[in-house]
RNA sequence: GGGGCCGUAGUUAAGUCGGUUAUAACGCUGGCCUGUCAAGCCAGAGGGCGCGGGUUCGAGUCCCGUCGGCCCCGCCA
């Protein structure tokens, strides 16, 4: 390029320069060749702009104009001019204006591409994710990664506003048995030991209030070796903060306000804080699931205490286990046809379900394999509180309370998008509180955490912790957006005694405790604040602000289901030098071998 | 660990009950063309059907296995 310098990007030249000279750098998006004129469409990551190549100006100019290909980097010197009468284009922001060149300059040349570099696409995305850097000049792609560096900034600015420090904490951390899966990394320096990568730097924003730092936040890499899903990647990104001397209310009340700045900087939104709110009770209770989508009804209705007299074996059997008989009304899904049962089914049976019982409410009366259990007086009172007429469908799930309301929540999903109840546009936030603090898990027979071990217990259930430990609520909340939770956190635990009281409940030997957490219970004895704070899912908020299917839409490099990048390769295979240095020695089963690659 | 959907030119797809030389569009190459912007018109090149095995006179079509992509269950404090 010379000692060319850019004027400015395509997508600002405007007729405010009409008759200026200006240097202009970029991509072909394509190259309309007319035999005499010449139009090429440069781009940049601000959009594109019309060139015109005319022999009558040049002939040396448009002849080299000719050997233009698609996705040649240009500079080119030219004066912007006003476009013809006729002959403006409505649908470019630049569309009155071209810029007729002068002189041209082939920065470089680019081999034929897998695939067009266009708005919309329906490219495999395994192809799109192995030329991911063709797929990023894409503009949806390009205005999702803008969009997420405003919500960086955003982020930052309102926190250090308010006081917040960015301080930065270890990847190489410890393993702590607690939570999802580590990525391990073993130590060279320290044969046999392995750090991990941190799940979330949680331990170590609590130790920084208890030095004394008052309010952190980080933007910060997560790393969790599970499965992946459309909303969960490998490594993925949080926003994380942590305030001293607070409680629920001012955490609650302070990230709203960084959620309205969120959207008002990244969207131009304006949100209206406070979020409504629910307890987790009622979110189960009335959706099903723990982050529901208020968008819509289709609401849980209880019919436990009306029908575990009834005739229904099914029906009465599930209560008499302490289990819940509950139902949806789906309004006007009479018309659902047998197929469209069958899959329900299918997807209650998915969730744990024995079957599903539905009712069909048509003119002559109660359709339904479970009509001849049911009394007209139970069928009367069942309408009334489903408040069901003629053309509904009912549908019931009689079981253990995590599987009636899991399969009512899914069904009411799955029938909320078949029948286009959701609004497709708009952002439905909610805060979901007073969460359990303790489930327990059948298969390792011991009770887990449901937020995480260093989650408080309300004042007001602490005494329960030994006698009705499962019903012990965390001072802990979660913020659902859209049906998605895209955030959570927590009042710690400020007490060595009662951090240790809690990994004992987890089943956690003191030894155990020591060994994992030791340095935590170890510095909750040096005047710890009382402290909180949350975490938010930064891909995840992306992927809904941006209407993204996948949050792999939202991340520039993200892995697929297997967890591999398909553009570098990785993972692979290492030197046997390398593993010889850190003192691993591969043994894989024949099944599970790494196939050669081709 | 399990369930479902999908792998055919560079890309997106069609390919019937197994039957000649596997189609189309876009892209690509060449030519014509001075107001296009999904430019237009003409001509052309390009794949042996993800991979391996099997059945068959014959397999893109059937069977078995395997690899990969996506969605989901489990898992994800």
């Amino acid at each position: 390029m010379g000692s060319w310098r850019r004027s400015c990007y395509c997508a600002d030249v405007s007729s405010a320069q009409n008759g200026q000279t200006l240097i202009l750098m970029g991509w072909v998006q394509r190259r309309r060749d007319h035999g005499g004129l010449i139009f090429v469409d440069l781009r940049d990551r601000s959009g594109l702009v019309q060139l015109v190549f005319n022999p009558e100006a040049s002939n040396e100019v448009h002849d080299k104009a000719h050997d233009i290909r698609n996705e040649f980097v240009l500079a080119v010197k030219g004066i912007v001019q006003k476009r013809p009468e006729g002959t403006e284009n409505p649908n470019l922001k630049t569309g009155q204006v071209e810029v007729a060149v002068a002189e041209l300059r082939v920065l470089n040349d680019a081999a034929t591409l897998p695939f067009m570099i266009e708005d919309e696409t329906d490219v495999a995305e395994m192809t799109r994710l192995k030329y991911r850097y063709l797929d990023l000049r894409r503009a949806p792609l390009q205005n999702k990664l803008i969009l997420r560096h405003k919500v960086a900034m955003a982020t930052r600015n309102y926190l250090t506003e308010n006081g917040f420090l960015e301080i930065e904490t270890p990847v190489l951390t410890k393993s702590t048995p607690e939570g999802a899966r580590d990525y391990l990394v073993p130590s060279r320096v320290n044969p046999g030991q392995f750090y991990a990568l941190p799940q979330s730097p949680q331990l170590f924003k609590q130790i920084l209030m208890i030095s004394g730092f008052d309010r952190y936040f980080q933007i910060v890499k997560c790393f969790r070796d599970e499965d992946l899903r459309a909303d969960r990647q490998p490594e993925f990104t949080q926003i994380d903060a942590e305030m001293s001397f607070v409680d629920r209310e001012d955490v609650m009340k302070m990230m709203e306000g960084l959620v309205v700045r969120i959207f008002r900087e990244g969207l131009g939104l304006d949100l209206n804080p406070p979020f409504p709110r629910l307890t987790y009770a009622e979110a189960v209770g009335r959706f099903g699931v723990d982050n529901p989508d208020v968008r819509f009804g289709l609401e849980l209705k209880d019919l436990t205490e009306m029908l575990k007299g009834s005739g229904f074996k099914v029906f009465n059997d599930a209560a008499a286990k302490g289990g819940v008989i509950k139902a949806v009304c789906v309004k006007g899904g009479a018309g659902f046809s047998r197929k469209d049962l069958d899959d329900l089914t299918e997807i209650a049976v998915s969730f744990g379900a024995k079957g599903l019982a539905w009712v069909k409410i048509t003119e002559e009366g109660w359709q339904s394999p479970i009509a001849k259990f049911l009394t007209d007086v139970e069928r009367q009172d069942i309408a009334t509180i489903l408040e069901a007429s003629t053309g509904d469908l009912l549908l019931f799930a009689a079981d253990k309370p995590s599987i009636a309301n899991t399969v009512l929540g899914r069904l009411r999903l799955n029938i909320g998008n078949r029948l286009g109840l959701i609004p497709k546009e708009g952002f439905n936030f909610v805060w979901v509180t007073e969460f359990p603090m303790l489930d327990y898990d059948d298969a390792e027979k011991r009770y887990v955490a449901v937020h995480h071990p260093f989650t408080a217990p309300m004042d007001e259930d602490l005494e329960k912790l030994d006698t009705d430990t499962l019903k012990v609520r965390a001072k802990a909340y979660d913020l659902v957006l859209n049906g998605s939770e895209i955030g959570g956190g927590s009042i710690r635990i400020h007490r060595s005694d009662v951090q240790a009281k809690v990994f004992e409940k987890l089943g956690i030997k003191l030894e155990e405790a020591q060994e994992r957490f030791g340095f935590l219970l170890e510095a909750l004895k040096y005047g710890t604040p009382p402290h909180g704070g949350i975490a938010f899912g930064l891909d995840r908020i992306m992927a809904i602000m941006t209407g993204s299917e996948s949050i792999r839409d939202v991340i520039a490099f993200p892995k697929t289901q297997k967890a591999t990048d398909v553009m570098s390769d990785a993972p692979s295979t290492v030197d046997q030098k390398q593993l010889d240095e850190i003192f691993i020695r591969i043994a894989v089963p024949k099944k599970a071998e790494a196939p050669a690659k081709a």
